[in-house]
DNA sequence: CTAACTGTATCATATCAGTAATACAGTTTT
DNA sequence: AAAACTGTATTACTGATATGATACAGTTAG
């Protein structure tokens, strides 16, 4: 059973999308593995206190990329491979290095500042 | 005149925001100092492609914020100090910072592996 | 002075995000 | 078989984002 213990809320970005980012990073972490049990869509809703609508579209949407598998009346299931990790983590980690990266550009801040927050920030 | 040469559209965050970070952004930077005048909502919002209805609200915000000035028929203009410089920056950096270290970690990927991209994409 | 610019305000409309309440069909558990 | 779970679908409502059209008042440039 995928584990939402770690799930924290941040405002300005879609529910959705944060569930559907948290499991996709999960995916690449290796902490969700392929044939894990995903929980229903009222478990998870009543979990983070959110509509069960905001979870099936995020459930909708994984699915559509084939990332999960589910049935009328059964559970859902993960379902990934090497290759579709590999393709995941590239997609990921590039939006997020390029965007921190231009923002961070932006400011005027050097490479050098930038990689002593990266530092300061990981704890 | 403040340019509006390096925006660039980031589709996921509402114009408004991005226009208005823009801005700080450049204040943090130096290539809006004070007393900068501002294009016009009609002229921005023509050289964006957006509604003027959209530059206003990136404006106003700006305005309750103290960081613009604008008066009824007169040009606006950027009004910063070396004080309100280091807060925002702070704000916007830790913000950055702790968004990009976060989403990281939950990727699983190590500080080593995080240092080394920010080098490749900082090109 | 007049025209052309400024900021500001108010309508109406469309789409997306999120909530809420139901309903129905299939599976699993007891 | 019945109860309790699953996924799926529909309808209605709210708020935020964004567009479009228009209007009015003050400032500046010709």
């Amino acid at each position: 059973m995928i584990s939402f213990e770690q799930f924290r809320m941040e405002d300005g970005v879609p529910i959705y999308l944060q569930i559907l980012l948290y499991i996709k990073r999960g995916m690449v972490a290796g902490t969700v593995v392929d044939g894990d049990e995903l929980p229903s869509r009222r478990m998870l809703s009543a979990l983070l206190s959110v509509n069960p609508n905001t979870v099936q579209k995020a459930y909708r949407m994984l699915e559509e990329e084939g990332l999960i598998q589910s049935h009328l009346g059964a559970k859902s299931y993960a379902v990934v491979s090497g290759e579709k990790i590999a393709q995941i983590r590239t997609e990921l980690l590039e939006n997020d290095a390029q965007n921190v990266v231009r923002t961070l550009k932006q400011m005027g801040v050097t490479r050098e500042e930038a990689l002593a927050l990266i530092v300061k920030y990981w704890e």
